[in-house]
DNA sequence: GGAGTAATTTAGATCGTTCCAAAAGACAAG
DNA sequence: CTTGTCTTTTGGAACGATCTAAATTACTCC
C-alpha cells in the first residue's frame, strides 16, 4: 500500500530518455521532439506521476502561488473579492493560499510570516484593523510585491487597490438631498478605519455642498455587521429630531437597518430611505432591493490580482495606488417606486 | 536591492556552529545545548532568516498544508465552514490552501491536482454538485487523507461529515404541524444532491408520521440561493391550494422566501410560517429572526479539520462517516410571539 | 563524404533543508 | 589513565526537480 513516489528519474527510465528531457516536457518547452514528447506523456500517465512543485520550486526559487489575506471571510464582501482573485489567479496558473485574519493582527503577522516561508511569490492583503505601516515593513522589505486592497495603509509604500469611498458617499448623499431628504444620518462602521473616514468624508462634503449643517448625533458608528446596522438604527429613532433617510457604512448595515425598521413598524424604501455601500449579490435581490454604492468587491478581487500578477512578472514595479470607481445603484430602498420589484430578480 | 537569500549555511557561519545543529534549534529538538541554541537564535534574528518550507518538505515529504476545496465560497454557509478550518488547522502549525469550484467539477478536478502537486498532506472537500466518486480515485487511490464535508459521496470510501439532515427536516415539519399547518411545502435546492434528498425524505416522512399526504405540487425545487427562494415562493403561491407553511432547503433560500412573502405584502411569520435550514448568522439577527435547523457550519468546519488532523496523525485510519446532530433552533419566522425580538440581537 | 548548421538530448552540478551515523566533549567510576 | 556513559555536535548523503554547457544526432549543401 505504501507506494513509492514517482519521479523524473522513474518516468525518464520508462520512456528511454533523461530525466532532463523529462523535465523539458514538463515545463512544455518547444525543444524536445514530437515523438519523445508524446513517449514521455504517455510514460507519465501510466506511472501516475505526480509534479513535486516543492523540488521545482527549490531550484527555481518562483513559486506559482500567491497569498491572500483577509480580514473578515464570514463577511460576503471578502468572500467576494477572494473569489474574484481566485479566478485570476487560476487561470494564470497559480494557486492561492487564503488565510483569514479575523481583523486579529496577530493572526496576520503570523500567517504572513507562514505565507513567506512557503515562499509565495506575491501578497494581496486586506489588512486588519489597526495594521500599521511598520507591520508590513519586514515583508515589504523582503521584495515580494504585495498589493494592498479595500483598505490601504499611508506609508507603507506598496500598491493599493481601493474604491473611490469619498466620491461614491457623495453620489448618495446627493442622491438623498435631490428626494426632498434633510436630516439624513450616517450610520455604522468602526470610526477608526479609512474606509470609514473616506466614506464619512463624503458624506459632509456633500451635505455641505447642499447647505445642510452636520450634527454630530447623526453619525451612529457600530460593527460593520448586521447586528450592528440594528443598534445604530435603534439609536437613531431615539433622538427628538429623527432622521428620514440614512447613508450606511456597507450593505450589512444597511440591511440590519431595514430590520430595525420594520421592528418599528416602519417600511424601509417608503417610511425612510436606506443607501448601503458595496453592493454585494443580496443587494439585488433583497426586498426592498438596497440601493447601494456599488464597488463590485469580485471585480475589485480580480483586478488586484492583475495588478499583482503584473508586478510579479515585472520583477520590480513601483508601487501605485489604483483607485476604483464606483457607481450609485438606485434601487426601491431610498423611496423609488416599487411596482416592477419582481422582475429586477435575476432568472 | 537583490538581497542574497539568507540559508542556514549563513547562520551556522554566523554562530559558529554547523548547519546540522541550526537545523535541529529549527525545529526545536532538546538535543541541542541552551547556550548554543541562544546563539542560534539571535543569529536568525540578526540576519532576517525566512525558513524555506520547500526544501524542508522536498526532503521529509510531510507538508504542514492542508487543502480545502469548498464548492461555494460566496454562499456564507461555505465560508464559515472554511473559517472553521482554518481556526483550528492554523493551531496546528498547518496552513491551508483554500479553492473554490463554483460548482464546476472541471475546475474542482484542477485544483485538486494543483493541490497534490503542492504535497498537502490532507484534504477537506465540499464536493461540487454531480460529483462522482470515480471523480475522486486518482486522489483517494494516492493515500492522502480526505474528509467529504457536508456532501458525502457514496462509494468513495473515504471519511465524511455530514449533519442530520433527515433528523433537522423531521424536527422543523413537526414543529410546524404542531402550530396546526397542515399544507406545508418544501421550497428551493437543487434535487440531485445527496443533502437535497435526505431533507425531503424528513420533509415526507414527518408529514406521513402526522398522517398527511404529500401533495407533488407543494415540493418546489430552485437554486439554493436568496433568488432562488423568491421564485419558489412565487410559485408556491400561485396553487389553487396555497401551502401556510414551508421549510425550506437553506437559509438562503428562507430568506429570499421572506422577501417574496413581502412583495406579496404577506408577513413572515404572521401570515406564513417560514423555516430555513443551516443557521448561519444572519439568521439571528434577520427580521424576522429565522427559525431554523441549526447546523453550526462553522463547527461542522473545526470537526472536519480535528478528523483531518487525526488521520494524517494516524498515517492510515479507515474511513468512517460522522454524522453531526442537528437541533432546531426556534424564532419568530414560524409564528412565534414577537414581543421580544429586539432583544435578542446580540450586543 | 565532409563541412556547417540546426535540432535534440544529456550529464552533472545545484537549490536549502533534514537525516544518519559517527565523532567529539564532559564527566564519573574504577 | 582508561573505560564507559551521556550529552552535544557534525560531515556528508539524500530529496526531486531545473539549469547550464556541452554532446549528440539530423539535415543541407556543396
Amino acid at each position: 500500500m505504501a507506494k513509492e513516489r514517482v519521479t523524473v528519474v522513474d518516468i525518464a527510465r520508462a520512456a528511454g530518455v533523461s530525466k532532463s528531457t523529462v523535465s523539458l516536457v514538463l515545463q512544455g518547452s518547444r525543444l524536445v521532439n514530437e515523438v519523445t514528447r508524446a513517449k514521455v506523456n504517455a510514460s507519465i500517465r501510466e506511472l501516475g506521476y505526480v509534479y513535486n512543485r516543492s523540488a521545482a520550486n527549490l531550484r527555481q526559487a518562483k513559486s506559482k502561488i500567491i497569498g491572500i489575506v483577509v480580514n473578515d471571510l464570514t463577511n460576503g464582501f471578502f468572500a467576494e473579492l477572494a473569489v474574484g482573485v481566485d479566478a485570476v489567479v487560476q487561470s494564470a496558473g497559480f494557486v492561492q493560499f487564503l488565510a483569514n485574519t479575523g481583523e486579529r493582527i496577530e493572526r496576520q503577522r503570523e500567517v504572513i510570516a507562514s505565507m513567506r516561508e512557503h515562499g509565495v511569490s506575491g501578497l494581496i492583503v486586506s489588512p486588519a484593523r489597526g495594521t500599521q505601516a511598520a507591520d508590513l515593513a519586514p515583508l515589504v522589505a523582503s521584495g515580494i510585491p504585495v498589493v494592498l486592497v479595500v483598505r490601504d495603509i499611508a506609508g507603507a509604500g506598496v500598491s493599493s487597490l481601493t474604491s473611490d469611498n469619498h466620491a461614491g458617499a457623495v453620489a448618495a448623499v446627493r442622491h438623498l438631498v435631490e428626494r426632498g431628504h434633510r436630516r439624513i444620518a450616517f450610520l455604522g462602521g468602526f470610526a477608526d478605519t479609512a474606509v470609514f473616514e473616506a466614506r464619512m468624508r463624503g458624506y459632509r462634503d456633500a451635505l455641505g455642498e447642499a447647505g445642510l449643517d452636520v450634527p454630530e448625533e447623526l453619525v451612529i458608528g457600530s460593527a460593520p455587521s448586521r447586528a450592528g446596522g440594528v443598534t445604530a438604527i435603534e439609536q437613531a429613532m431615539m433622538l427628538k429630531e429623527r432622521p428620514t433617510a440614512a447613508l450606511c457604512f456597507n450593505d450589512a448595515v444597511a440591511f440590519g437597518v431595514c430590520d430595525g425598521l420594520r421592528a418599528r413598524r416602519l417600511e424601509p424604501g417608503a417610511d425612510f430611505a436606506v443607501i448601503g455601500f458595496d453592493d454585494v449579490i443580496e443587494a439585488k435581490t433583497a426586498v426592498p432591493a438596497l440601493t447601494t454604492v456599488s464597488v463590485d468587491p469580485q471585480g475589485m478581487g480580480e483586478r488586484a490580482a492583475e495588478l499583482l500578477l503584473k508586478q510579479i512578472g515585472a520583477g520590480q514595479a513601483d508601487a501605485q495606488a489604483i483607485v476604483s470607481p464606483v457607481r450609485l445603484v438606485v434601487r426601491q430602498s431610498c423611496g423609488a417606486p416599487i411596482e416592477h420589484r419582481v422582475k429586477e430578480v435575476s432568472p
